[in-house]
RNA sequence: GGCGGCGUGGCCAAGCGGUAAGGCAAGGGACUGCAAAUCCCUCAUUCAGCGGUUCGAAUCCGCUCGCCGCCUCCA
């Protein structure tokens, strides 16, 4: 059974979607004022994930939307800091943010609306509030009534009165009750701007998930998902504004992910304790910083350095490095063929049999863990542990029970497709550079049979400067490309 | 003040009532001309501390200590 914890309930729950098959799913998009650092990742990482094991391995189709924030305050400051207006600072860091996206190897949302696309509609939507009593409006500015609706706090589970008592909410005079908060903002002189009944101004910011995720995915979502900084004021404000216009459950389940931390402090610009994404991708390639998200429970926080993403590329090395052997010695021309057409005995057979039963149990041990709330480093575990049984098997089996390594390495790249893990094929490509070095690893074998070590390991040496790493096995001598991986020392 | 989370081996990190996964590191061994990789063995009688519930607790409850987040913008 898959399950999910949902915030809402504050409890792991089963999901089923809610109409069959089809899974709508909305998750909180950056706003586009800076370029995004590694903290940002983490949802997109997180969620990309999720979706994609929904797909593939329970069979139901998501409907993905993430939106881009290109207005709010902080575009604001940014266009007067670098000299541009709005629209070019958010056309410039949503592309960057698309390149990110791509570089990343994440899956593209279904949507991906911009929230000044949608203006027309949030003004509605605020008008309907306001039609109903939920909100009022001030010289230009509207504010939701936070009181009005009796349900306020429930995703974040506090009250209007636990409010009162914060020592920071911000003394507004405009409105009724601190904790109300923005619908519709009245511009200054300068400042980007739409028309509207109460005046020009622009859209407080948490009306357009409202507006958008209900465009796209209807009244009643199943599945919301951001940071767990978002929880309040953020996706409580959705509720109350989605809810109170339409009756009906905004969001069937609520998804948060934890904070990364700089040693141990939160990640935040504001701290200037971050790191950009575009700066880590240069060390790192997309399957390394995928395994180091993904190896650390989604909810909660943990720790950034440097030091931990050597250690995700150690591990993810070993798993590729199986991938290759195996697949080197099943594609190499230069490999005995003899190995592999011998009569199978009995013995031979059952240890065969063991070992793909083994798989089978440790696939599905994969799957337990990811039905779990997304239990993405256990699931990973097992794929360690699937690596560790097929280099033993590696190692002993013999004649034709060796096929059953291919069982193995499909299997591996089955698990890891919804990660986004181990998916390259490393084998470089058949070609003249193929047969180069087909050329040379014979040269450089005949050398060895003279016992020239010397002139041998030169020629090893020196493929490796190029990114060809050769390993002698008992099978052969093999080839690995390190240009499309992270080179170990 | 209110709401919430976390504390597991040298490090990272699962497990959330049935007797401690996985990775990295380290030590020993096998294999190898040497490498690389791989395999075998060792590496938490114990899960911050103290009580309680239970046949049984890292897992539930209470208290204490330590760290962190939200309550303003933040993924």
């Amino acid at each position: 059974m898959f399950k999910l914890y949902n915030t809402l309930t504050r409890k792991v729950e089963p999901f089923q979607p809610q109409d069959g098959n089809t899974v709508k799913m909305y998750v909180c998009g950056p706003t586009v004022y800076d370029y995004l650092h590694i903290g940002n990742l983490r949802p997109l990482i997180v969620y990309n994930a999720l979706r994609r094991y929904m797909e593939i391995f329970k069979g139901w189709k998501v409907i993905y939307v993430q939106n881009i924030t290109d207005i709010d305050d902080k575009i604001i400051d940014r266009a007067v800091t670098e000299g541009q207006d709005t629209v070019e600072i958010a056309a410039k860091y949503t592309d960057a943010y698309f390149k990110l996206l791509s570089a990343l190897d994440l899956s593209p949302a279904d949507h991906n609306p911009r929230a000044t696309d949608y203006i027309a509609e949030m003004i509605k939507l605020i008008a309907t509030l306001l039609d109903k009593g939920y909100a009022y409006e001030q010289d230009g500015n509207v504010y939701f009534r936070v009181t009005k609706f009796a349900q306020y706090g429930k995703l974040s589970r506090r009250s209007v009165e636990d409010l009162q008592q914060g020592a920071r909410i911000a003394v507004n005079e405009k409105k009724e009750n601190p904790a109300d908060f923005t619908l519709w903002k009245a511009s200054k002189t300068g400042e980007p701007q739409w028309d509207s009944p109460w005046g020009a101004g622009r859209p407080g910011w948490h009306s357009e998930c409202v507006v958008m995720a209900q465009k796209f995915l209807g009244e009643t979502i199943d599945i919301h998902a951001g940071g767990n900084d978002l929880i309040f004021p953020h996706h409580e404000n959705e509720i109350i504004q989605a809810e109170a216009v339409t009756g009906k459950t905004f969001a069937r389940f609520w998804l948060h992910n934890g904070m990364l931390t700089t040693r141990g402090a939160e990640m935040h610009k504001s701290h200037g304790n971050f790191v950009y994404a575009h700066q880590v991708i240069k060390k790192f390639t997309a399957e390394t910083i995928h395994y180091f998200y993904l190896t650390r429970h989604y909810r909660k926080p943990f720790d950034y350095s440097e030091e931990a993403l050597e250690e995700a590329k150690k591990a993810v090395w070993r798993v590729n490095n199986l991938l290759d052997n195996i697949e080197a010695e099943f594609s190499s021309s230069h490999i005995a063929k003899q190995d592999q057409t011998s009569e199978k005995s009995d013995s031979a057979n059952s240890y065969r049999n063991n070992f793909l039963q083994r798989l089978s149990q440790l696939k599905q041990q994969y799957i337990t863990a990811m039905d779990n709330d997304f239990g993405s480093v256990d699931a990973i575990a097992a794929v360690q542990e699937i690596v560790r049984e097929a280099n033993r098997f590696h190692i002993r089996a013999t004649g034709d029970d060796r096929y059953a390594l291919q069982d193995a390495v499909a299997l591996i790249r089955s698990l890891g497709l919804p990660l986004s893990l181990f998916q390259r094929r490393e084998r470089t490509e058949i070609g003249r550079e193929e047969e180069l070095l087909h050329l040379l690893i014979d040269l450089r074998q005949r050398l060895r049979e003279k016992k020239d070590f010397a002139l041998g390991d030169k020629i090893r040496q020196d493929l490796a400067q190029l990114g060809f790493i050769l390993k002698d096995t008992p099978q052969g001598t093999t080839v690995v490309s390190t240009t499309q991986t992270d080179q170990l020392k």
